[in-house]
DNA sequence: CATGAATGAGGCTTCATTCAT
DNA sequence: GATGAATGAAGCCTCATTCAT
C-alpha cells in the first residue's frame, strides 16, 4: 500500500488527551503496542510503560482513563485502518465477487509489513489485536462502552461486507454472523496454529491457508 | 438427559486436591461457578470466594493453585461433559449427516437446564465457558498449559467431530479448522447478541438461529 | 437588607492575586463556593475547581496558594459580611438589650437568602462554614495562620458581641467563651438537627428553636 | 479512678477483626493514638502507621477498613469510656444536683491521667477525640454511619444527662441541645484557649474555668 | 485437613505543583 | 495574565501467597 499519510482518527471518547498530537503521546501509542505484546493485556500496567517510555505513570493517565482505554484506542484505531485498507483495495474493482475476495482477504490475512504512521507499528498491533482484541469489548462494561460507539467501525466493517455478500445474494439470511465469525475465526485460527495447533489444519508455515479456507466457506455459504 | 449419576473426570495436573471428593472441594467449585458468573473472571478473585462459601482463602490454596487453575479446571470439566452429550446423542444414530447435525446442535445450541451433577450448575458455567473461556488459554503460558495437556478434551471433542465430517467427505481439507470456527464462532454470535447486536443477524428472542446457521455453514462446506 | 452593592474586603495574606477584580478570580469564588458544598472540602480539588469553571488547575494557583487558603478566603469573607450585617442590623437599635438580641439572631439564625454580591452565593457558603468552617482553623498550622492574622474578622465578631454583654452586665466573667459557645454551637445544632437528630431537641422543621435557645442561653447566664 | 480493668466494647461493625485480641491490633490501636496526635488526622496514613508499628499496611486493612474507621472505632472507644466513667462516678450520689455537677465536670473537664488499658493513652486519646472527633462525623456518609450505630454512645452520653437535667426541671425545653451544646462547646475552648484565645477568656493557665463556665451555664438555663 | 494471622509487592489513581510558552 | 504540558510523590487498596497452629 502507498504511503498516503493517512491520518487514522481515532473516537475522542477513548481519550482524554489527544496522543497523536504530543510526542509524549504518540510515544505512549508506540510502547503501549510493543509492551503489550510482549507482556500480554494482563501484565501490561501504566507503571511498566512509564518505565519503558521513560515518563511517571501519572503523565500517561493525562492521555487514558485506563490502560482499558489504550486497548480500546487501538482496536478502534486498527479497525479504522483495516476499514482504510478495505475502501481503499475495493475501490476500483468491478466484479462484486472480486471485491468480496478482497475484503475477506484483508480482513483474514496476517498483516506483514510496517506501514506509513511512524508511531504505530501495524505488525505487532496486529498481533495484539489477534491475542487481546476480544479484552477490549469482553467486559462487564461492553453495553455502556457499546452505547458510547466504541465498537462503531468494527461495526462498520462488517457492515460492509455484509453489503457486498448482499450483492451477490440479496436473500442470504445471516450475513453479519457470517462475517463476524469470519473475523473472529481468523485471529483465532492464527493463535491455534500457533500454540494449539491440534485445533487446526495448518502449520506455522501454511498460515496462508487461512484466508482460503474463509474464502471457500463464505462463497459456499452464500451460494 | 437422563440422570446416570455420572461422575467427569478431571485431568489431575489442574487440581492440587481433588475438588471433588470434599464438601469443600465441592463448595469451591458451585461457588467458583457463581462468582465467576456474576464477576466476571478479572475480579473474581480467593478472597471473595472464601467469603462466599465461608472459608478463608487459604483453604482453597490446598485445591487449587491460582484462580486460573479454577478457569482450566471447569475448562476441563466442561468439554468432557460435551464430548460426554456428544457420545451419548449420537451412539445410536444410523445417518452420518444426522450425527453431524446433532453435533453441532450440541456444540452450538445454549445450555437451559441444569443437569445431575448437585455441585455444578451447567447453564451458569456455559455462561462462564461462552464469556471467559477464551481466558483459559489467552495466556502467556498456553504453550506449556498445552504440554501439560490442558486441552485434551476440547481436541478431542474437535477431533471427534472432525471424523464425522471426514466420514461424510473424506477429502475436505479443513475439518479442524471449520469445527474449531463454529465452536468459538457460536459462543462469540451468543455474546454479540447479548450485548453488540449490531454484529449478528439475531435477536435475543431468535437465538435458535445460531445453529441453523452453523448447520448450513458447516454442510455448505463440505458439500 | 437592602442591596448596598457592598464590597466585603478581604485580607490581602489569603490570596495570591485578588479574585475579585477579575473574571476568573470571581468564577473561581464562585465554583469553589458550589463545589465545596457538593463535594465536602476534603474531596474539593483544583483540579475538580479547573473543571466546573473551564479553566486549568495551573490558572487558579495565581489566586490562591492552596485548597486551603481558598477556604480560609471564603471563612475571612464570611465573617466580615456577618460582622456588616451585625453593625448594620444594631445601628438603630435604642436599647442594649434589643442589640444584644438581633446579634444573637443574626449568629444562630439560618442564611435563607441569597444576597447583594453577584459571584458569592450566601446561602450555600453560609451551608460550608457550617458544614467545613471547623477545618478553616482546625490545623496543624492555627498557630502560625492565627499570627498572620487569618481570623481577626471572626475575633473581632466574637469582640463586637462581647462589649454588648459587658454593657448590660459588666461584671460578667466570661463573655468571650459564651459568645464562641453560642456560635459554633449554633452551626453544630444544625448539622445534628441535619445528621443526628437525637443530639437535639428539635426536627427539620423546628430549626428556628435555635436562635430562641440561645438566646435564653446567654440572657440566663448573664443575668 | 481505680484500676478496675475494664474492658471498653466497641460495636464491631467499625472494625475487620477486633483489635483488641491480638498484639498486631492492640499496636494498631496504640500507634493510632500516637500518630494521629502528631500528624493531625489529615496527615495520618496506613503507610506511616504501618512504618511506626513495624507492620505493612496490607496488616492494617485486615482490622479497618480505613482510616476513618479507626477514627470512628477511637470515638465510641471514648465515648463508651466517658460513659462508663459518667455511671461509675454519679452513682452513689444522692443528691440530683450533685450527679449533674458531677457528669458536667467528667464531660469538660481535661483528661489529665492515662488510665488502666494497656494499649489506649486516654490523655492522647482525649486530645485526639477534642481536636480531630468532629472528623468521625462530619462527612459525606454521616447519614449512612448513623444508621449503622456508629454514634449510638456518644448520643447515650448525651441522653444519660438529659434524664439528670429532667428529674431537677422535667419542663425544660431544649436538653439535648443544652447538652450537645456543652460537651462539644468544651472541646473547642479548649482548643481555642490553646491556639486562637481571643475567643476565649481564659489562658493556658487556667483552663479549669472551662468547667466552672459550663456548670454555671446549665444551672442557669435549666433554672 | 482446615484455618487464622500476617505479609510483600505492586496496581491504580490523584494530588499538589512547576515550568515553559 | 493565562494556559497547556508534564511531573514526583504519595495515597489507598488488593492480590496472591506463606506460615504456624
Amino acid at each position: 500500500m502507498e504511503n498516503l499519510n493517512v491520518y487514522i482518527h481515532v473516537s475522542p471518547g477513548t481519550f482524554l488527551r489527544d496522543p497523536n498530537i504530543s510526542k509524549l503521546g504518540r510515544r505512549i501509542l508506540a510502547g503501549s503496542i510493543e509492551l503489550i505484546d510482549e507482556l500480554g493485556f494482563e501484565d501490561f500496567t501504566f507503571k511498566k510503560l512509564g518505565e519503558r517510555i521513560g515518563s511517571p505513570e501519572s503523565s500517561i493517565y493525562r492521555y487514558f482513563e485506563s490502560k482499558h482505554m489504550i486497548l480500546v484506542y487501538l482496536t478502534y484505531w486498527y479497525w479504522n485502518w483495516i476499514e482504510y485498507k478495505l475502501v481503499f483495495a475495493t475501490i476500483n474493482l468491478n466484479s462484486e465477487k472480486k471485491k468480496l475476495e478482497k475484503a475477506i482477504n484483508i480482513l483474514t490475512e496476517s498483516v506483514e509489513q510496517d506501514g506509513s504512521i511512524a508511531h504505530i507499528n501495524e505488525v505487532v498491533l496486529y498481533r495484539i489485536i489477534m491475542n487481546e482484541g476480544v479484552k477490549a469489548y469482553h467486559t462487564k462494561e461492553v453495553d455502556r462502552e457499546n452505547e458510547k460507539g466504541y465498537f462503531k467501525v468494527y461495526k462498520q466493517v462488517v457492515q460492509r461486507v455484509c453489503n457486498m455478500i448482499l450483492k451477490l445474494n440479496p436473500t442470504y439470511e445471516f450475513p453479519h454472523m457470517l462475517i463476524s465469525t469470519v473475523i473472529e475465526g481468523a485471529h483465532k485460527q492464527r493463535y491455534f496454529a500457533e500454540h494449539i495447533p491440534a485445533l487446526t489444519d495448518i502449520t506455522q508455515k501454511k498460515k496462508d491457508s487461512i484466508p482460503k479456507f474463509y474464502k471457500q466457506l463464505v462463497f459456499n455459504a452464500i451460494k
